[in-house]
DNA sequence: TTACCTGCAAAGGGTTTGCACTTTG
DNA sequence: CAAAGTGCAAACCCTTTGCAGGTAA
């Protein structure tokens, strides 16, 4: 997603594109790790010291809300975030060392049609979410 | 669970069976929707006027380690508990009216299965949540 | 120019904890 | 009786919000 891309989808929403919001967005993508609000706040404050952790917390919003990023509860007591990828993909975490596999797992969204189907259900949001020990931990 | 196996569960390990507890353990069992701790307070003062909510989460969090009680994120804020039930089971939430679907899905541990042989995981939980719009709301 | 956005600091809300007292085994 | 559990209130921590000043379009 380059700078026009991100702000041509926000002013499709009535949204300006702020040094901020991009930045947030940068660090997203340009971070393969799950972060939650304070690390990412962290790292942009590498390149923007001035940036609040309120601001963070309502990029964040806007971009989950337009789509671009995804709110994951790995089993902690606060959210991690992640900029959306191509194809769905689901989390492991070790409950040991706090490592996160992804894995991807078509099946998952087969089952997910299907229900929505017999329910006649509209699904926004599909979570799968494993937790455990990994092979290092056990 | 009775009484006694609660009472003897917990005493396996180290633990004591208390009338706080007890009660907790009941009013989970006699509910059949997704409580949240306040609620769960709510309903247990009804009959233990004295019991305090600092009670009911230090008794989740006790019956959660024993593998009786499971706590799910159903894409709100806090929490929501429920006594476990013979055969694993998943939610959806309508983001509109608030209801939950069960579903059960026989998929989804044999995808687990494999994934924890192919990455030699131990898994301990497994949370697969969806969350949209109803029938009725759509 | 004028909405919209940001930073700051304070408020909010679910959950946890320290402590003195009570209860189980 | 000793160890574990409880109630209360305060502390915690992540997240949200009110407001005055700043900024994109």
């Amino acid at each position: 997603m380059t700078h026009e891309e991100l702000g041509n989808s926000l002013r499709s929403s009535g949204l300006r594109l702020t040094r901020q919001r991009q930045l947030i967005m940068e660090v997203l993508q340009d971070s393969q790790e799950h972060l939650d609000a304070d690390m990412l706040h962290t790292k942009a404050k590498a390149r923007d010291p001035n940036i609040s952790l309120a601001t963070v917390y309502r990029t964040l919003a806007v971009l989950k809300e337009m789509g671009l990023v995804e709110e994951h509860s790995l089993g902690e007591d606060h959210a991690h975030f992640e900029a959306v990828q191509g194809e769905p993909h689901y989390h492991f975490t070790c409950l040991a060392c706090g490592q996160v596999i992804e894995f991807d797992a078509p099946q998952v969204m087969e089952l997910v049609d299907k229900l929505s189907r017999r329910e006649k259900l509209e699904i926004t949001d599909v979570h799968l979410f494993i937790s455990g020990y990994c092979a290092q931990c056990c």
